[in-house]
DNA sequence: TGTGCCGGGCT
DNA sequence: AGCCCGGCACA
């Protein structure tokens, strides 16, 4: 009766229409559907049937969550990163604490089997019935994936699409896993690639990849990790000055005050042509007031506005109100860059280059400090003329993407710098040797096979 | 001690 | 250029 359901379980539509989710009709039904090429990737494997994501147009994205085979029974996952090229997903399974590299045919993102409660303690029980069950199931996995990332925004229209991508079905057939392919890190920590501002126009300009539609999947869940909220955040302006510490909310607004209140007040003809009211203000920003999508258990900073912590009222360092060389700012600003990416407060480091830099000091050495959150909104292309527009080096790109790691000590570090520049940072993603294992070495990228950096699972 | 990877040698 | 490996540095 059934038309050969394979493709229309790989179609989307396919996927919509059965609802009754596939774990209800036989779930281990393993032959029909599983590919004509057979027993695919090894033991793993069991062709886990419906369930399967299919090359097809199955993206799966950071922070979705999977089930995946693990030691002979399924576990719950959540993706990592998806290699569109080697048909292979990177999947954290939090149970059991550990990454797997799985082919996307075996992965699968409702549970193969009715689930046993006790099996799927870890999971998420999934009410597959309704549509209104769906919402639920939708807000959990929402959840789920905002424990690891901060923006969700997770507008109610998607949920029945995420609905149907949850439960898609289809076969899958093994593509070989070949050299290194393109991974699909969208939440991409610390990717210095200026993630186009997601939210507002998330809706359309979310990158549908041409060749399948239906990708809706991938706006739904594509927000995964740090994404930046940038959306979420206003931007303010707090006066640096001694004593003042005034917050404005537009540039504007800080510039007449310092020049009226405080400029003013100095000598009219001391400020110069070069608006000179930069020098004390900074950027703050505020989180806007989402309490769904702080992650549980992070602490929220006390006071929305958050500048650097320490006070930034300037350190007694005025060489006499603010004449030629401001250098109040930086040093907190240095320190005050946040340890934990997730608070999304920080401080524009943006008049860092008010820092009293001594006279060869390195370009890199003050912009550490701030670039762990947004990378994009750190280097403001305005003052990185003045400043930081250091044509971004090979070993300054490791370093703001390993930036994370080393977070925890500030800056101050002439000698480990010289150091970065000449070695690369160690990477913390799983690299070739860890996923695949030594005796899997053909599977590496051939740049961990030459022992070189490795180019598959970079940081 | 295991691992990532740089530097360098060999083919 | 591709491949391999000694050895260093880091976790």
């Amino acid at each position: 009766m059934l038309p050969k359901s394979r493709l229309g379980k790989r179609s989307p539509l396919g996927a919509l229409v059965c609802t009754s989710c596939p774990s209800m009709e036989s779930p281990l039904e393993t032959g029909s559907h599983g590919d004509p090429e057979g027993g695919v990737g090894g033991p793993t494997m069991g062709s886990p049937g419906p369930q399967h994501l299919s090359r097809f147009n199955n993206k799966l994205l950071p922070g979705q969550k999977v089930y995946v085979l693990c030691g002979g029974r399924e576990c719950t996952g959540v993706v990592e990163q998806h290699n569109h090229v080697d048909n292979e997903v990177a999947v954290l399974l939090p149970v059991l604490g550990q990454h797997v590299l799985r082919k996307l045919e075996d992965v699968w993102t409702c549970p193969t089997v009715p689930p046993p409660p006790h099996q799927m303690s870890s999971c998420i029980d999934v009410p597959r019935r309704s549509a209104e069950s769906m919402d639920e199931m939708m807000a959990a996995l929402v959840l789920t994936s905002l424990s690891c990332s901060p923006l969700v925004p997770s507008p109610p229209q998607r949920d029945t699409v995420t609905g149907s991508a949850s439960m898609e079905c289809g076969g899958g057939e093994l593509s070989d896993s070949g050299s290194s392919g393109y991974w699909s890190c969208d939440h991409g920590y610390g990717s210095p690639a200026p993630s186009p501002p997601i939210t507002e126009t998330e809706g359309h300009s979310l990158a549908m990849p041409p060749d399948e539609g239906l990708d809706m999947e991938q706006v739904l869940f594509d927000e995964p990790a740090p994404r930046k909220r940038r959306n979420s955040v206003k931007v303010a302006y707090r006066c640096l000055w001694p004593n003042c510490g005034k917050i404005l909310k537009s540039v504007v607004g800080i510039k007449r005050h310092i020049r009226t209140l405080h400029l003013g007040q100095v000598s009219e003809h001391e400020r110069c042509s070069c608006s000179e009211e930069d020098f004390y203000y900074t950027e703050i920003h505020q989180r806007e007031p989402r309490p769904l999508t702080r992650p549980l258990g992070v602490p929220t900073p006390s006071t929305p506005w958050s500048a650097s912590p320490s006070s930034p009222s300037p350190t007694g360092v005025g060489p006499g109100a603010g004449g030629d060389s401001p250098t109040e700012v930086s040093p907190q600003l240095s320190q005050s860059a946040p340890s934990t990416p997730d608070f999304f407060w920080q401080v524009h480091s943006e008049h860092s280059y008010q820092v009293p830099v001594q006279v060869e000091a390195p370009p890199v050495s003050v912009s550490y400090s701030c670039h762990c959150t947004t990378p994009t909104s750190t280097l403001h292309p305005r003052q990185g003329a003045s400043f930081r527009v250091r044509s971004v080096s090979v070993g300054e790109q490791w370093l703001q993407q390993h930036s994370a790691p080393i977070r925890p000590h500030p800056v101050s570090t002439s000698p480990q710098r010289s150091h970065w520049s000449t070695r690369r940072i160690r990477g913390e993603a799983k690299k070739c040797r860890k996923v695949y294992g030594i005796e899997h070495r053909d599977q590496w990228c051939t740049a961990c096979r030459w022992k070189k950096a490795c180019q598959r699972f970079l940081d």
